[in-house]
DNA sequence: ATTTGCCTATCTACTAATAGGTATGTATCT
DNA sequence: AGATACATACCTATTAGTAGATAGGCAAAT
């Protein structure tokens, strides 16, 4: 993994942890041996390195969408589960919760780049609900894309607010999703 | 209204708008003709104005409850709700949500009041939902603190969401909770 | 009735730390 | 020679927080 690279996924795991305007380049440059200075080689601004990092989770769930094109809706509906899973065992939160609650500071191409990300997880979820309902392997009614709105909206909070809470809110959260969901 | 209060709730603006790390004293100062020192005497830290907005909103919820004891629970429910709508009218997010996300960077005493509001909170949410179960009005099925915790999770999430989406979705998952909770 | 002194709430002036960002130099590699 | 990937040194703005002065109100003492 090259420096830039090093960079984006520190970057990334300090707006999730702490969001985008209690991190520093400092920060950055503590974690890895680089000097904040050279930090801007590689990202001009602070907003330039936002965006590059909305664009790497744009690339990672690009990927997972790919990877799982051709399995079951109830695969696709595990792996989406597995992403937050991940997000709540290293005690973060999701992207879009992080920057959604720090939006009004953020400038117009992170706003934009932000808007795109949750745009194809919408779409995602919404499709492989539409596409287990039609299958018979999935019951809700309503619109999927408010389907998606609902389950992604306890996903994005339970991470969140299970900080305060308990941890295992979250299961507690997963299970009854499924429960309502799975035919 | 005094000074203090004045303090409190232009703090309450910025954080629900801004986040905790993205407003400062200078911000309060600017909007009410007062220095930024002069702020330290009522609150010495930040810390200690970030409880005090906490606890503004503990009051402001106990009243609430206390208001709607008498009330059917699906009064409550649209009380529930109108709390949310107001936060979404004003384009902004709910205090848990907001300060979750900045919670790894919070120090100890505000942590701890968080806490305490999100636990009324979902006592409250809980107990309504329980008692228009057993009324007949409700229909839900395993823990009612299980159905409280997705409810608000939705209603957290769906106004930082909605902020990237389109505002509408708002009333989109408030209907479709209701259409799905209500007998 | 006036003075004295304290309390409250504010101001001015300041500090130390941190922030994002820039200009320029330099070593390495192609 | 030029591009790449850093470092050094610096700048300016902003941050939370402090120290000390001040001004008004109130209440007890003279």
């Amino acid at each position: 993994m090259n420096t830039k690279e090093q960079i984006i996924q520190l970057a990334d795991c300090f707006i999730r942890e702490k969001g985008f305007n209690a991190f520093s380049f400092y920060d950055i440059s503590n974690k890895i041996e680089i000097k904040t200075a050279s930090i801007h080689y590689h990202f001009p601004t602070k907003s330039d390195l936002g965006v590059a990092v909305i664009e790497y989770h744009i690339e990672k769930l690009n990927k997972v969408i790919n990877d799982n094109k051709l399995t079951s809706p109830m695969d696709k509906l595990d792996r989406f589960f597995s992403i937050y899973k991940k997000i709540k065992n290293e005690n973060k939160v999701c992207l879009v919760g992080s920057l959604a609650t720090d939006f009004n500071t953020l400038d117009e191409k992170v706003k934009k780049k932000l808007k795109e990300f949750s745009e194809i997880m919408l779409s995602w979820v919404s499709e492989f609900l539409e596409d287990g309902r039609k299958k018979d392997i999935f019951d809700f009614e309503g619109e999927s894309r408010t389907k998606a709105l609902m389950i992604i909206s306890n996903m994005l909070a339970i991470v969140q607010l299970s900080r305060l809470t308990t941890q295992n809110d979250f299961e507690v959260v997963k299970k009854s999703i499924q429960r309502e969901l799975i035919k």
